[in-house]
DNA sequence: GCCAACGTTGGC
DNA sequence: GCCAACGTTGGC
């Protein structure tokens, strides 16, 4: 299974937004980039992936998963860019700050440390599990 | 609020 | 098809 980084300022779409939607998801729409289309269009049923606070808050606070796959996104104009329907799954017991990823050698490779500016960015293993970890979930 | 990094646009 | 200009993002 792939993971996944996504990111939203709380102002325009928070965690709580998410948790709110509930079981039934929200799309993932407005991505008009085309590195995070492609890794829209990677994503499968059941990926998980983090729900990073940009901005405000700038740290991981929970853990979403695709429950729908990519498809088009009505709001594009242009019809080049899709999206995928997400569903929030678990908040974290401890939010991960991106200090405390800058401040990890293990994590020094994130696309979220190198490339900061991509919205949708793909989450190696190793980082999914150390993250985890550091946010309290076993 | 500033500015660096990056993507996109449009003139040539 | 190149590249300068411009807009946007997001950390600081």
């Amino acid at each position: 299974m792939a993971h996944w980084l996504y990111k939203s300022e709380p102002e325009a779409w928070s965690w709580e937004q998410q948790v709110a939607a509930g079981e039934g998801g929200t799309c993932w729409n407005g991505v008009r980039n085309h590195l995070a289309k492609k890794h829209l269009m990677a994503m499968q049923v059941g990926d998980l992936g983090f729900f990073y606070h940009s901005n405000e808050g700038k740290a991981v606070v929970g853990i979403v998963e695709v429950i729908r796959p990519y498809y088009p996104d009505h709001t594009d104009e242009t019809g080049r860019f899709g999206m995928v329907d997400l569903r929030a799954v678990e908040a974290l017991p401890r939010p991960v700050s991106l200090d405390a990823i800058k401040a990890e050698p293990g994590l020094k490779d994130m696309v979220l440390v190198n490339n900061s500016r991509l919205s949708v960015q793909p989450v190696t293993q190793a980082e999914w599990a150390l993250v985890r970890r550091m946010a309290g979930l076993t």
